[in-house]
DNA sequence: TATTGTTATACTCTATAACTATA
DNA sequence: TATAGTTATAGAGTATAACAATA
Protein backbone atom coordinates (compact mmCIF):
# COMPACT_ATOMS: atom_id res chain seq x y z
CA UNK A 1 0.00 0.00 0.00
CA UNK A 2 3.12 2.43 0.43
CA UNK A 3 2.34 4.65 -2.43
CA UNK A 4 5.73 6.59 -1.71
CA UNK A 5 5.88 9.73 -4.56
CA UNK A 6 9.66 8.99 -6.53
CA UNK A 7 11.39 12.49 -7.29
CA UNK A 8 13.59 12.81 -10.02
CA UNK A 9 14.50 16.54 -9.28
CA UNK A 10 18.19 16.22 -10.27
CA UNK A 11 17.10 14.73 -13.52
CA UNK A 12 14.65 17.19 -14.67
CA UNK A 13 16.73 20.17 -14.60
CA UNK A 14 19.03 18.35 -17.18
CA UNK A 15 17.58 19.24 -20.85
CA UNK A 16 18.82 16.10 -22.19
CA UNK A 17 16.42 14.22 -19.98
CA UNK A 18 13.92 15.79 -20.83
CA UNK A 19 14.57 15.64 -24.59
CA UNK A 20 14.89 12.22 -24.10
CA UNK A 21 11.33 11.76 -22.32
CA UNK A 22 9.36 14.04 -24.99
CA UNK A 23 11.22 12.37 -27.61
CA UNK A 24 10.15 8.85 -26.71
CA UNK A 25 6.79 10.04 -25.84
CA UNK A 26 6.33 11.73 -29.45
CA UNK A 27 8.03 8.85 -31.20
CA UNK A 28 5.84 6.15 -30.53
CA UNK A 29 2.83 7.77 -30.52
CA UNK A 30 4.41 9.75 -34.36
CA UNK A 31 4.59 5.58 -35.68
CA UNK A 32 0.97 5.17 -34.48
CA UNK A 33 -0.18 7.81 -36.66
CA UNK A 34 1.92 7.04 -39.66
CA UNK A 35 1.04 3.33 -39.48
CA UNK A 36 -1.82 2.99 -41.66
CA UNK A 37 0.29 3.97 -44.29
CA UNK A 38 2.73 1.43 -43.53
CA UNK A 39 5.22 4.03 -43.10
CA UNK A 40 7.69 4.87 -40.12
CA UNK A 41 8.98 8.34 -38.76
CA UNK A 42 12.55 7.78 -40.61
CA UNK A 43 10.51 6.18 -44.43
CA UNK A 44 8.40 9.56 -43.83
CA UNK A 45 11.28 11.76 -43.62
CA UNK A 46 12.74 10.48 -46.52
CA UNK A 47 9.32 10.59 -48.73
CA UNK A 48 9.60 14.19 -47.59
CA UNK A 49 13.24 15.09 -48.67
CA UNK A 50 12.64 13.13 -51.69
CA UNK A 51 9.61 15.16 -52.94
CA UNK A 52 11.36 18.81 -52.17
CA UNK A 53 14.16 17.28 -53.76
CA UNK A 54 13.16 15.33 -56.98
CA UNK A 55 16.91 14.03 -58.85
CA UNK A 56 19.15 13.36 -55.42
CA UNK A 57 21.14 11.14 -54.75
CA UNK A 58 21.16 8.08 -51.92
CA UNK A 59 24.14 9.82 -50.12
CA UNK A 60 22.58 13.35 -50.40
CA UNK A 61 19.45 11.82 -48.68
CA UNK A 62 21.14 10.11 -46.29
CA UNK A 63 23.24 13.19 -45.21
CA UNK A 64 19.93 15.47 -45.35
CA UNK A 65 18.35 12.87 -42.73
CA UNK A 66 21.66 12.65 -40.60
CA UNK A 67 22.23 9.22 -40.77
CA UNK A 68 24.74 7.08 -42.10
CA UNK A 69 24.28 5.59 -45.83
CA UNK A 70 23.87 1.63 -44.81
CA UNK A 71 20.71 2.54 -43.09
CA UNK A 72 19.29 4.48 -45.90
CA UNK A 73 19.40 1.43 -48.01
CA UNK A 74 16.57 -1.24 -46.20
CA UNK A 75 14.14 1.86 -46.15
CA UNK A 76 14.75 2.50 -49.94
CA UNK A 77 14.37 -0.90 -51.09
CA UNK A 78 11.11 -1.00 -48.67
CA UNK A 79 9.73 2.01 -50.65
CA UNK A 80 10.90 0.92 -53.71
CA UNK A 81 9.01 -2.32 -53.52
CA UNK A 82 5.83 -1.07 -52.60
CA UNK A 83 5.79 1.35 -55.72
CA UNK A 84 6.26 4.75 -53.92
CA UNK A 85 9.62 5.46 -54.92
CA UNK A 86 11.98 5.40 -58.15
CA UNK A 87 15.69 4.26 -58.18
CA UNK A 88 16.74 5.69 -61.70
CA UNK A 89 20.50 5.52 -63.10
CA UNK A 90 22.22 9.02 -62.99
CA UNK A 91 24.05 8.30 -67.05
CA UNK A 92 26.84 11.20 -65.85
CA UNK A 93 27.66 9.02 -63.20
CA UNK A 94 26.57 5.53 -62.76
CA UNK A 95 27.17 4.45 -59.77
CA UNK A 96 24.55 7.03 -58.48
CA UNK A 97 21.00 6.67 -58.22
CA UNK A 98 18.96 9.58 -58.90
CA UNK A 99 15.47 9.02 -56.66
CA UNK A 100 12.00 10.45 -57.29
CA UNK A 101 8.61 10.00 -55.82
CA UNK A 102 6.13 7.82 -58.32
CA UNK A 103 2.34 9.15 -58.40
CA UNK A 104 1.53 6.45 -56.14
CA UNK A 105 4.55 7.57 -53.57
CA UNK A 106 3.13 11.39 -53.82
CA UNK A 107 -0.51 10.34 -53.17
CA UNK A 108 0.86 8.32 -50.02
CA UNK A 109 3.01 11.73 -49.18
CA UNK A 110 0.31 13.83 -49.18
CA UNK A 111 -1.87 11.68 -46.89
CA UNK A 112 1.41 11.02 -44.79
CA UNK A 113 2.15 14.36 -44.59
CA UNK A 114 -1.38 16.03 -43.46
CA UNK A 115 -1.28 13.32 -40.56
CA UNK A 116 1.77 14.35 -39.31
CA UNK A 117 0.24 17.48 -39.39
CA UNK A 118 -2.10 16.87 -37.34
CA UNK A 119 -0.50 14.81 -34.89
CA UNK A 120 1.97 17.40 -34.37
CA UNK A 121 -0.17 20.25 -33.86
CA UNK A 122 -1.50 17.98 -31.59
CA UNK A 123 1.27 17.09 -29.44
CA UNK A 124 2.04 20.57 -29.30
CA UNK A 125 -1.54 21.95 -28.14
CA UNK A 126 -0.22 23.22 -24.86
CA UNK A 127 1.82 25.32 -26.29
CA UNK A 128 1.21 28.77 -27.77
CA UNK A 129 2.49 29.30 -31.33
CA UNK A 130 5.26 31.60 -30.23
CA UNK A 131 6.30 28.81 -27.76
CA UNK A 132 6.11 26.13 -30.21
CA UNK A 133 8.40 28.39 -32.76
CA UNK A 134 10.73 29.02 -29.89
CA UNK A 135 11.11 25.43 -29.00
CA UNK A 136 11.76 24.49 -32.42
CA UNK A 137 14.13 27.35 -32.74
CA UNK A 138 15.99 26.15 -30.02
CA UNK A 139 16.23 22.27 -30.32
CA UNK A 140 18.05 23.69 -34.04
CA UNK A 141 20.68 25.77 -31.94
CA UNK A 142 21.38 22.36 -29.55
CA UNK A 143 21.23 20.07 -32.61
CA UNK A 144 24.18 22.32 -33.97
CA UNK A 145 25.71 23.19 -31.07
CA UNK A 146 26.33 19.44 -30.62
CA UNK A 147 27.05 18.48 -34.01
CA UNK A 148 29.78 21.18 -34.27
CA UNK A 149 31.26 20.45 -30.68
CA UNK A 150 33.28 17.89 -32.63
CA UNK A 151 34.75 19.60 -36.11
CA UNK A 152 37.36 17.30 -36.54
CA UNK A 153 37.01 14.26 -33.92
CA UNK B 1 31.02 18.26 -58.24
CA UNK B 2 27.28 19.25 -58.85
CA UNK B 3 27.73 20.44 -54.71
CA UNK B 4 23.65 20.54 -54.53
CA UNK B 5 21.77 21.92 -51.54
CA UNK B 6 19.22 19.59 -49.76
CA UNK B 7 16.28 21.48 -48.35
CA UNK B 8 13.95 20.00 -45.61
CA UNK B 9 11.79 23.06 -45.28
CA UNK B 10 8.42 20.63 -44.85
CA UNK B 11 10.35 18.42 -42.54
CA UNK B 12 11.84 21.33 -40.22
CA UNK B 13 8.30 22.50 -39.45
CA UNK B 14 7.68 19.80 -37.14
CA UNK B 15 7.88 19.91 -33.78
CA UNK B 16 8.15 15.79 -33.62
CA UNK B 17 11.47 16.14 -36.24
CA UNK B 18 12.94 18.96 -34.83
CA UNK B 19 13.11 16.65 -31.47
CA UNK B 20 14.40 13.33 -32.87
CA UNK B 21 17.29 15.57 -34.94
CA UNK B 22 18.30 17.32 -31.47
CA UNK B 23 17.69 13.81 -29.42
CA UNK B 24 19.62 11.82 -31.98
CA UNK B 25 22.86 14.42 -31.92
CA UNK B 26 22.73 14.59 -27.89
CA UNK B 27 21.89 11.46 -26.91
CA UNK B 28 25.75 10.13 -28.62
CA UNK B 29 27.11 12.92 -26.96
CA UNK B 30 25.63 12.46 -23.57
CA UNK B 31 26.78 8.81 -23.89
CA UNK B 32 30.48 9.48 -24.67
CA UNK B 33 30.25 11.98 -21.83
CA UNK B 34 29.13 8.76 -19.55
CA UNK B 35 31.75 6.00 -21.24
CA UNK B 36 34.53 7.01 -19.18
CA UNK B 37 32.66 6.40 -16.03
CA UNK B 38 31.22 3.05 -17.35
CA UNK B 39 27.50 4.92 -17.60
CA UNK B 40 25.23 5.46 -20.05
CA UNK B 41 22.07 8.06 -20.41
CA UNK B 42 19.66 5.32 -18.62
CA UNK B 43 22.13 3.89 -16.02
CA UNK B 44 22.55 7.11 -15.33
CA UNK B 45 19.22 8.11 -14.75
CA UNK B 46 18.90 4.74 -12.85
CA UNK B 47 21.76 6.34 -10.12
CA UNK B 48 20.02 9.72 -9.95
CA UNK B 49 16.31 8.51 -9.14
CA UNK B 50 17.97 6.06 -6.92
CA UNK B 51 20.38 8.80 -4.99
CA UNK B 52 17.25 10.58 -4.62
CA UNK B 53 14.79 7.98 -3.28
CA UNK B 54 17.14 5.80 -1.78
CA UNK B 55 15.39 2.10 -0.50
CA UNK B 56 12.52 2.48 -3.66
CA UNK B 57 11.84 -0.67 -5.18
CA UNK B 58 12.30 -2.00 -8.97
CA UNK B 59 9.10 -1.10 -10.36
CA UNK B 60 8.95 2.49 -8.76
CA UNK B 61 11.98 3.06 -10.92
CA UNK B 62 11.20 1.81 -13.73
CA UNK B 63 8.17 3.97 -13.86
CA UNK B 64 10.07 6.80 -12.93
CA UNK B 65 12.19 6.26 -15.89
CA UNK B 66 9.32 5.49 -17.63
CA UNK B 67 10.76 2.29 -18.97
CA UNK B 68 9.28 -1.38 -18.75
CA UNK B 69 10.49 -3.47 -15.64
CA UNK B 70 12.38 -5.74 -18.02
CA UNK B 71 14.29 -3.41 -19.45
CA UNK B 72 15.52 -2.32 -16.29
CA UNK B 73 16.83 -5.75 -14.75
CA UNK B 74 20.04 -5.58 -17.13
CA UNK B 75 20.91 -2.46 -16.15
CA UNK B 76 20.51 -2.60 -12.76
CA UNK B 77 22.68 -6.01 -12.93
CA UNK B 78 25.50 -4.36 -14.22
CA UNK B 79 25.25 -1.49 -11.61
CA UNK B 80 25.26 -4.15 -8.78
CA UNK B 81 27.80 -6.28 -10.52
CA UNK B 82 30.32 -3.03 -10.26
CA UNK B 83 29.39 -2.44 -6.77
CA UNK B 84 27.30 1.04 -7.86
CA UNK B 85 24.46 -0.33 -6.17
CA UNK B 86 22.61 -2.92 -3.64
CA UNK B 87 19.75 -4.21 -3.80
CA UNK B 88 18.68 -5.55 -0.33
CA UNK B 89 15.37 -7.48 0.51
CA UNK B 90 12.51 -5.73 1.99
CA UNK B 91 11.65 -8.12 5.03
CA UNK B 92 7.67 -6.66 4.73
CA UNK B 93 7.50 -7.97 1.44
CA UNK B 94 10.02 -10.49 0.25
CA UNK B 95 9.58 -10.60 -3.42
CA UNK B 96 10.45 -6.97 -3.59
CA UNK B 97 14.20 -5.36 -3.61
CA UNK B 98 15.12 -2.10 -1.48
CA UNK B 99 17.71 -0.66 -3.37
CA UNK B 100 20.27 2.12 -2.64
CA UNK B 101 23.85 3.32 -3.64
CA UNK B 102 27.08 1.93 -2.26
CA UNK B 103 29.71 4.26 -0.98
CA UNK B 104 31.37 3.77 -4.72
CA UNK B 105 28.14 4.31 -6.71
CA UNK B 106 27.79 7.78 -4.65
CA UNK B 107 31.18 8.60 -5.44
CA UNK B 108 30.67 7.63 -9.10
CA UNK B 109 27.18 9.38 -9.39
CA UNK B 110 28.77 12.41 -7.78
CA UNK B 111 31.13 12.50 -10.72
CA UNK B 112 28.50 11.66 -13.70
CA UNK B 113 26.62 14.36 -12.32
CA UNK B 114 28.83 16.86 -12.73
CA UNK B 115 29.56 15.45 -16.39
CA UNK B 116 26.41 15.64 -17.28
CA UNK B 117 26.07 19.28 -15.92
CA UNK B 118 29.12 20.33 -17.59
CA UNK B 119 27.62 18.68 -20.69
CA UNK B 120 24.32 20.23 -20.77
CA UNK B 121 25.56 23.59 -20.18
CA UNK B 122 27.36 23.14 -23.03
CA UNK B 123 24.68 21.75 -25.22
CA UNK B 124 22.60 24.84 -24.26
CA UNK B 125 24.95 27.38 -24.61
CA UNK B 126 23.24 28.78 -27.17
CA UNK B 127 20.24 29.74 -25.40
CA UNK B 128 19.55 31.96 -22.28
CA UNK B 129 18.50 30.64 -19.25
CA UNK B 130 15.21 32.06 -20.34
CA UNK B 131 15.09 30.02 -23.49
CA UNK B 132 16.57 27.09 -21.69
CA UNK B 133 14.25 26.94 -19.13
CA UNK B 134 10.91 27.25 -21.24
CA UNK B 135 12.33 24.71 -24.14
CA UNK B 136 12.36 22.26 -20.90
CA UNK B 137 9.21 23.09 -20.02
CA UNK B 138 7.92 22.83 -23.49
CA UNK B 139 9.25 19.40 -23.63
CA UNK B 140 7.19 18.01 -20.42
CA UNK B 141 4.10 19.41 -21.75
CA UNK B 142 4.77 17.75 -24.72
CA UNK B 143 5.49 14.71 -22.95
CA UNK B 144 2.55 14.96 -20.66
CA UNK B 145 0.08 16.02 -23.61
CA UNK B 146 1.35 12.67 -25.80
CA UNK B 147 1.27 9.71 -22.45
CA UNK B 148 -1.88 11.30 -21.66
CA UNK B 149 -3.57 10.85 -25.09
CA UNK B 150 -4.38 7.29 -24.28
CA UNK B 151 -5.70 7.20 -20.96
CA UNK B 152 -6.81 3.65 -21.41
CA UNK B 153 -5.84 1.84 -24.47
C1' DT C 1 42.84 6.53 -54.79
C1' DA C 2 38.08 8.10 -53.73
C1' DT C 3 33.13 7.60 -53.97
C1' DT C 4 28.28 5.24 -54.50
C1' DG C 5 25.61 1.96 -53.02
C1' DT C 6 25.56 -2.40 -50.71
C1' DT C 7 26.14 -6.33 -47.34
C1' DA C 8 27.07 -8.00 -42.95
C1' DT C 9 27.22 -7.18 -38.35
C1' DA C 10 26.69 -5.32 -33.71
C1' DC C 11 24.96 -2.48 -30.03
C1' DT C 12 21.43 0.10 -27.68
C1' DC C 13 16.75 1.13 -26.51
C1' DT C 14 12.22 -0.27 -26.19
C1' DA C 15 8.27 -3.54 -25.87
C1' DT C 16 5.63 -7.86 -24.87
C1' DA C 17 4.69 -12.57 -23.14
C1' DA C 18 5.47 -15.83 -19.90
C1' DC C 19 7.76 -17.61 -15.91
C1' DT C 20 8.91 -17.81 -10.32
C1' DA C 21 8.11 -16.58 -5.95
C1' DT C 22 5.73 -14.36 -3.19
C1' DA C 23 1.46 -11.78 -1.49
C1' DT D 1 -5.96 -13.70 -8.20
C1' DA D 2 -2.49 -10.12 -8.29
C1' DT D 3 2.20 -8.21 -7.89
C1' DA D 4 7.71 -7.98 -8.01
C1' DG D 5 11.29 -9.33 -10.35
C1' DT D 6 13.03 -12.13 -14.08
C1' DT D 7 13.87 -14.46 -18.60
C1' DA D 8 13.44 -14.76 -23.38
C1' DT D 9 12.58 -12.62 -27.44
C1' DA D 10 11.64 -9.28 -31.02
C1' DG D 11 11.69 -4.87 -33.49
C1' DA D 12 13.58 -0.47 -34.65
C1' DG D 13 17.39 2.93 -34.87
C1' DT D 14 22.05 3.71 -35.28
C1' DA D 15 26.99 2.73 -36.24
C1' DT D 16 31.23 0.64 -38.46
C1' DA D 17 33.97 -2.33 -41.63
C1' DA D 18 34.44 -4.20 -45.92
C1' DC D 19 33.04 -5.16 -50.62
C1' DA D 20 31.90 -4.36 -55.94
C1' DA D 21 31.30 -1.11 -59.44
C1' DT D 22 32.55 3.11 -61.02
C1' DA D 23 34.87 7.57 -61.07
Amino acid sequence: MEKQVISDTSLRCFAGYALKRAFNSVQADVNATLAPLGLRMLSFSALAVIAENPGLRQSQLAGALSIERPNLVIVLDDLEQRGLIVRDRVPSDRRAYALRLTDDGGRVYQLAASAVQAHDARMTSGLSKVERLAMIDALRRIETANTKEQPDG
